[in-house]
DNA sequence: CTGAAAGCGCTTACAG
DNA sequence: CTGAAAGCGCTTACAG
C-alpha cells in the first residue's frame, strides 16, 4: 500500500510545534513569528502536506464548492458560463460541481440537499424552467441567501440574478434590421413559458410599435429551442400571405434551423430574407451564412454571478442588497441581413 | 438565524435509540431489527435529517466525488460526455466536479491535489495535450488506479482508457467516399501531436493505400482545431495543382470552417467537392449542407468511462485488468457527399 | 506568539 | 440486534 498522506500532526511533530500553530502558519502567517513560519513551511515541504479538505470542511462548516444547476448537461449553449464561473470560483479557492435539473429531478434528490448536507455553499441556478414546487422549496429554504439565478430567472420569485439586457437586444435587433430599410419584420419566438423568450418578443413587439411598424399577426411565429421548431417556422414564413422581409429569431439556434429550411426550398438568405438569430453562440461565425446576432457576454455572465454568490456567502449579512446584475448586450453584424432585395 | 438543521444526535434523541443505530439503519438498514428501523425513520422524518456529507467523508476517507478535467470549459464538444458521466456517477451517489487545464495551471494547483486533498476519490481526464511534467507527476502519484483518461489519451502512458474507434471512423470515411467513386480523396488532419489527429491521419493513409488509391503529397493539408485552419485548408484545396474531388476533415469543426470558406469563394458541397467531418457534433445536422461524418457516441464514452473508473475506485484490488474500452463509431451519411461531379 | 483541548458530525470495530 | 467509545484531520476560542 502506498504511504498513507502526511497530517497536520505529522507536520507539527517535524517543526516541533503544536499543530494549531501549523493551521495558523497555514491561514494566517502574520500571526505567527518569522523563525516559526520557516520551521513549519520547511517541515510541510519536507512531509509533502497537503490539507485534508473534508476535516476543515466539517470543521469550518463549508464546503468550499459551488453547485451549477444546468437544465440540460449536454446542451453547448452553457460552456462558456461555465467558463466564467469556474475561473472566479477557483480564484476564491472554491470548487465548482455541476448537476442537471433532469438528473437531480431522475435521482431522487432534492436540490436542496446539496445545501443541506454540506456538498455546496451555495447554488448558481441557470434554469429558469424549474418545477414550480422546487421553487417554492427554495424561497422556503433556510439558505436562500446562498441562491442565484444566472441568465435565466423565475418570475415572481427574488432571487438575486445576473442576466443580460434582453430587452435592449430584441430592440437593437429591431433597429439594425430597420436601419437596413425593412419594414415588414417578422419574430419566430422561444419556447411558450421561457422567461428570456417572453421578454424577448415583448420588447420586439414594443420596438415594432415604437417605430410605427405594422405587425400582422402571421408575423410572429410561434417555436422553441428545438431544431424542428425551426423549420417549421420556416415553413410558416413560405407560407404566409404577405411575407416579412426580414426575420428576428429569438435565438441563435432557431435562426441557423430555419436558414437551413429555408435552403432547402431554395430561398436564399439574406437575398430573399434578412435573418438574425439571438445569443451569438460560438458556431454563430462560422454558420453560412454568418450570422447577424445579439452577442450576449457569456463570460461576463459567469463571473458575475460567481462573484456575486461569493460575496453573499462570504459575508451574508452586509445588507448588500443589489439583487440583480444586468449585463450588455452588443449587436453583431454579419452576413445574413442584408437591405432588402 | 435559521434553525440549524439536525444532527444524527437528534435523530438519535427523536428514535430513543445511539447514533450507531442510526446510522447503521441508514446505512445497511437490514441489520437493525424493524421496529427500530420504523422508529428512526419517523424520526429522520420529524426532524427533517439530512446527513452531513462532509463528516461522512472525513469518517469514510471518501470524497464521493469525481473530477472531470477538461481541456477547456468553453469548447461544447464535451458537453454530452459530461451528460454521459454525470448519469452514471450519480446513480452511485457521487458528485461531479469540474476543471479545465488551464484553469487548474493558472491558479497555480497541482492536479494532484484533487486527490491529495480529499476533494475527489478519482479523476477522468479529458486531455490528451496535458504537460509531459504533469503526465509524469500523476504517473508517480501513490494515486494511480484513480486516474482514468476518455476520448483522448496520452502515448506512452499507461493509464486505463475510453476512447472511440478511431482507426475505424477514418477507415469507414475513406470506404464511403471510395463507395461514392472518389479516386482523389484529401485529408484536412487535426493539430500537430494530438493523438485523436494522428491515430486519424493514420488510419486514412493506410486505408488509401489499402484500396489501391494514389495519395499526392498535397492532399494531406495540415490543420489544427481553430476556424482559421480549416479556412487555410480551403485555400490549400482551392490552390491544388490536381484537386481531389473528396476531403475527408478530421474533425466536424474543420469540416465547416472548410465547408464555408469554399461557399466563400463560390465552390458548392457536394456539387464541386464531397467533405466530410468527424464526430458528428451536434450541429452537424443543421449545418448546410448537412454534414456527413463518423459519429461517436460521447454519451456512452462518458458512462462508460465513469463506470470504470467507479469499479477501480471501490474494488481496487479485484485485479480487473480491463484499462481500455473502446466505442463504436458509426458512418453518418448527409448532404455534404455525393457521387463526384 | 503559542499550546492544550474541545469539537465539527459522522462510522465502525468491539463488546455484549 | 444494539450501545459506548474512539477517531477521521482539521480550526479556534481560551489561557498564558
Amino acid at each position: 500500500m502506498a504511504p498513507k498522506s502526511s497530517t497536520l500532526q505529522d507536520v507539527a511533530r517535524v517543526a516541533g510545534v503544536s499543530t494549531a500553530t501549523v493551521s495558523r502558519t497555514l491561514s494566517n502567517p502574520n500571526v505567527v513569528s518569522e523563525s516559526t513560519r520557516t520551521r513549519v513551511s520547511e517541515a510541510v515541504k519536507t512531509t509533502g502536506y497537503r490539507i485534508n479538505r473534508a476535516a476543515r470542511n466539517l470543521r469550518t462548516q463549508r464546503a468550499h464548492s459551488v453547485l451549477v444547476l444546468l437544465p440540460d448537461l449536454a446542451n453547448p449553449f452553457f460552456s462558456e458560463i461555465l467558463e466564467g464561473i469556474s475561473r472566479e470560483l477557483s480564484h476564491r479557492g472554491y470548487s465548482m460541481l455541476i448537476a442537471s435539473t433532469k438528473q437531480v429531478h431522475d435521482s431522487g434528490e432534492r436540490l436542496l440537499d446539496y445545501l443541506d448536507d454540506a456538498r455546496a455553499d451555495g447554488m448558481i441556478i441557470l434554469d429558469g424552467g424549474l418545477d414550480p414546487d422546487v421553487v417554492s422549496m427554495l424561497e422556503n429554504a433556510r439558505q436562500t441567501k446562498r441562491i442565484l439565478f444566472a441568465c435565466e430567472w423565475v418570475e415572481g420569485a427574488d432571487f438575486p440574478t445576473v442576466r443580460c439586457e434582453n430587452r435592449q437586444g430584441a430592440r437593437e435587433a429591431v433597429n439594425h434590421l430597420y436601419s437596413l430599410g425593412h419594414r415588414k419584420i417578422a419574430h419566430v419566438t422561444g419556447p411558450e413559458g421561457n422567461v428570456l423568450m417572453h421578454t424577448r418578443k415583448d420588447a420586439f413587439v414594443a420596438q415594432i410599435s415604437e417605430l410605427g411598424l405594422e405587425l400582422k399577426p402571421e408575423w410572429i411565429i410561434a417555436g422553441d429551442f428545438s431544431i424542428s421548431a425551426g423549420c417549421a417556422a420556416a415553413q410558416a414564413w413560405i407560407a404566409m400571405e404577405d411575407r416579412s422581409t426580414a426575420v428576428f429569431c429569438a435565438s441563435d439556434q432557431l435562426a441557423m434551423a430555419f436558414i437551413a429550411e429555408l435552403s432547402r426550398h431554395g430561398f436564399r438568405v439574406p437575398e430573399d430574407v434578412s435573418v438574425m438569430g439571438f445569443d451569438d453562440i460560438d458556431f454563430a461565425e462560422q454558420f453560412i451564412p454568418a450570422l447577424t446576432s445579439i452577442r450576449q457576454d457569456r463570460l461576463l455572465i459567469g463571473e458575475t454571478a460567481a462573484n456575486m454568490l461569493m460575496g453573499r456567502i462570504e459575508s451574508p449579512n452586509t445588507g448588500g442588497d443589489e439583487p440583480i446584475a444586468i449585463i450588455p448586450v452588443s449587436l453583431v453584424v454579419r452576413e445574413s441581413t442584408a437591405a432588402p432585395g
